[in-house]
Formats: C-alpha cells, structure tokens, sequence
DNA sequence: CTTATGACTTTCA
DNA sequence: CTGAAAGCCATAA
C-alpha cells in the first residue's frame, strides 16, 4: 500500500458530516509532518476518484478551503460540503468550516 | 543520485 | 497580535 492508497482509504473512512485537517490525515498514516503529501495526493487524484472519495472534507488546520486547483474550486468544495450537512462560513472569498463542531475524531 | 516543488504546520521576531 | 521563514516528506525530472 502507497502513500496516495492510505490517504484514500481514510479520506473515505471520514464520515458524512465530518471533516478533517491535512495534520490529522498525515498523522493517522504514521508521518505526521507529511500534511503537504496529503494535499498532494488530493491534487494528484484525477478524473473519477473525485467522485468516489470524499476529498472536500479535508482541510487545512485553519477549518478553511485552502485549493489552488483550477478544476476543484472552493464553491464546489463548499457544494459538496453542504451536502453533507456541513455549515459552511463564507468569508473573504474564502470557506470556513466550524473545526470545534465538526472536525472527525477517529 | 541531486534538486525543486507543494490543497501544510509550527515557530520565531 | 501579525507576518515571515524554515521544516517536513513523497514525487517528478
């Protein structure tokens, strides 16, 4: 198993209506100073895996949105998340995520 | 093998 | 309190 399968396979474990930060991801995979790989391997993820992982539960330590991605913006991250029955705070062009009520811990 | 880069995090001024 | 800088580790070239 790969560093991208382990971040997959628990990027799916994340419950609906829960997320988590790239740190607690990197963490719960044994390296908890390879937050950045976690990033990574959401951008490094294409086509149809986005569709089956829920990659718009992970986020930075801050509770925000933090892609650069062009194809993966914030407005859809939010979409997804609100699906999720997850409060999003717009801010700034940016998306908030109220860590305290719905951080996931495993 | 060496160098550069990144959807991050932590620390120091 | 704010902002800047270094650290970290897996991949790609």
């Amino acid at each position: 198993m790969n560093f991208y399968d382990k971040v997959y396979y628990l990027v799916k474990k994340i419950p609906r209506g829960k997320v988590a930060t790239y740190g607690q991801i990197a963490a719960l995979i044994g390296s908890p100073r390879s937050a950045r790989m976690v990033g990574w391997a959401m951008h490094a993820m294409d086509g149809g895996r986005l569709e089956e992982i829920p990659w718009q539960r992970v986020i930075n330590r801050e509770g925000r949105i933090s892609t650069t991605c062009v194809v993966h913006p914030p407005n859809q991250q939010a979409r997804l998340l609100k699906k999720d029955s997850v409060k999003i705070t717009k801010k700034d062009n940016n998306f908030f995520i109220d860590l305290n009520k719905y951080l996931w811990q495993p």
